[in-house]
DNA sequence: ACACCGAGGTTTTACGTATAACGTCTGCCG
DNA sequence: CGGCAGACGTTATACGTAAAACCTCGGTGT
């Protein structure tokens, strides 16, 4: 047989497709009796019934659904933004829909069309740029992370302390010694990555011998090796210490340091940023900023819960944590 | 205002809903001029009318939509799987929704629930085995990624040579002259591993002074390199080759290796399983057998369109490579 | 005696879409 | 001149659900 309806499971129980919509949405105190509620719920059960989703949102205008919208699967940063937004969804009722933004894919980047549902909400990272011009033009609401907070697009903002990270790790090293840097900057034009380069030149800047240089880098670990090596070979003097955005990027580094004869950390330090899985994947493991990724995710989720429910999100950022690992040490002599 | 309907588009269009509704649907041949066409459309365009999803599919009694079900985001085969999946997807007008298996998200693990959408269609790996009961019972039609092709229950199987790939990693270390062995396989109760151990067996028991020992191993990095260095230092020969049943694994075997004072590949030889981008980010990069991802999910969804089409899909299995990178040598003498 | 009420339901309606079934008008053939 | 076939639409309906509005009937307070 088809799929049951709940006239099916009605007309089973020897009652109205109402009653069944009243017992199995548990509307029915003091509608329904106890003993016809049980019957239609054995009843249900028995033939299998679920509720069609497609005519619940129709009749409710709702689907209690958020977009995810996030640059790359692969960057476990976001996996764990996803986990932490889907455990806070699913104790609301609410279901995540994730959207990664769509290299490779093909020509639909529609990410509604994507979704396939109508969506009550949206989660975006700043990083997935191509995505946000359709989403900024489709008036739902909108949760930023790690995006300008002053931009007033957005209903609501989830942010981490970036700066408060790059600050950390530029003390530690110059705290370790070293004065000579090299910036392994994401060739990515967000603001997360906009922060980082202003903290860390604030930073510097209130060491008056500090002197720092800054290359570009894609986020993938071979590309990012071959943006080091050519950076960490070019003339002048040699830096002691490599700040790099991302993880991703450090490993790349890593790689350029080995091929060029260098030991890490004895002779050149190395940072990384977020905390992936790759940070203690690698050898040596990173020095890095841990962020509070999962957290993010719920945070995200919340404000947008909150906007949708007429609330006002909070807003101050999240902490970050320095970890000191091996890829760290004082400059050589 | 709120969101523009085929009925407003219409009024504004000053045509009945039904027009708007051929035009829009491409089904106006005939039945609708070319100048209303046009101005339907143009007025469509003008209020930024998106046509109600849940209407269509309560409807049309389909969604066009399939469920993908993955054990683990961060595992970027699987983020590749999704990528080959939604290319075909999006050139027959379906979309793919993503299940991660749920590990601590929280109590909602019903993949139904979370996908908030009616489905078409599932396609799911069988390493997502708390998934698969509840997907199983929804008799929907089911497409299996590398689980027993002669399970009759899945409407489709896609299967990789999985047992050639073993067979590969396994001769390639015969012929460097490795005798002993360390078979680190994924402690996951799933028939890709089972493949992959009765391969091994088989290959091996065609070199009469070739022995093997097995021990299993988490899949995640650290976990790995533990149960690798509590089987490295176990009594006994030491095997000179670790076969591993995943990259991820295969790092962990090489940070073990590094801790027990073993240079790779000279004291050591270590092959790993998929080709992650993880392989080539450790050092040294690991030779592995590559696996066509992305074709595994484009086959996928083929499949998965084929079967919803009453047509029968491809089964044979899908090639692999053998990848030698520097992770492997001959054994000490 | 009668209005009133609550328990325990049922009937009806609306959500937005796709499409089958049904007009209407114009031109044209026999 | 009758009718008939496109061309160009419109009207009506169904999809499955949730919930508002309505009905019936046995008590109950006054």
């Amino acid at each position: 047989m088809a799929r049951p309806t709940s006239k099916d499971v009605a007309h089973a129980a020897g009652v109205s497709q109402a009653a069944v919509s009243l017992v199995l949405g548990d509307k029915w105190r003091g509608r329904v009796s106890e003993r016809t509620a049980q019957r239609v719920r054995a009843t249900a059960r028995e033939l299998g019934y679920r509720p069609n989703l497609a005519a619940r949102s129709l009749r409710l205008g709702t689907t209690r659904t958020a977009l995810l919208v996030v640059p790359a699967l692969t960057h476990d940063f976001f996996a764990r933004v996803y986990t932490g937004a889907a455990r806070i969804a699913t104790t609301h009722d609410f279901g995540v829909v994730l959207y990664p933004s769509p290299e490779g894919i093909g020509p639909a980047k529609d990410p509604f069309a994507s979704a396939r549902t109508a969506l009550d909400g949206v989660i975006a990272s700043s990083m997935a740029a191509e995505a946000l011009t359709a989403i900024r033009g489709a008036d739902l609401p909108l949760v930023m992370l790690d995006s300008d907070p002053t931009d007033p697009t957005p209903a609501a903002h989830v942010n981490v302390d970036l700066a408060d990270g790059m600050r950390q790790a530029t003390e530690h090293l110059l705290t370790l010694g070293h004065r000579h840097f090299l910036h392994l900057a994401a060739d990515v034009d967000s603001w997360t990555f906009h922060v980082r380069a202003r903290a860390l030149a604030e930073t510097l800047s209130t060491t008056p011998d500090a002197t720092a240089r800054t290359a570009p880098a894609p986020l993938a670990v071979h590309e990012a090796r071959a943006a080091a090596e050519h950076a960490l070979t070019a003339p002048g003097p040699r830096p002691t210490a490599v700040i790099c955005d991302d993880d991703i990027i450090a490993a790349g580094a890593c790689k350029a340091a080995r091929r060029l004869g260098l030991h890490i950390p004895h002779d050149l330090s190395i940072t990384g940023f977020d905390d992936l899985t790759l940070a203690t994947a690698v050898d040596p493991e990173l020095t890095t900023i841990r962020l509070p990724a999962e957290h993010v995710g719920e945070r995200g989720m919340e404000a947008l819960l909150a906007v949708l429910d007429g609330r006002t999100p909070a807003h101050d950022p999240l902490p970050v944590e320095l970890v000191v690992r091996d890829s760290t040490a004082p400059p050589p002599p």
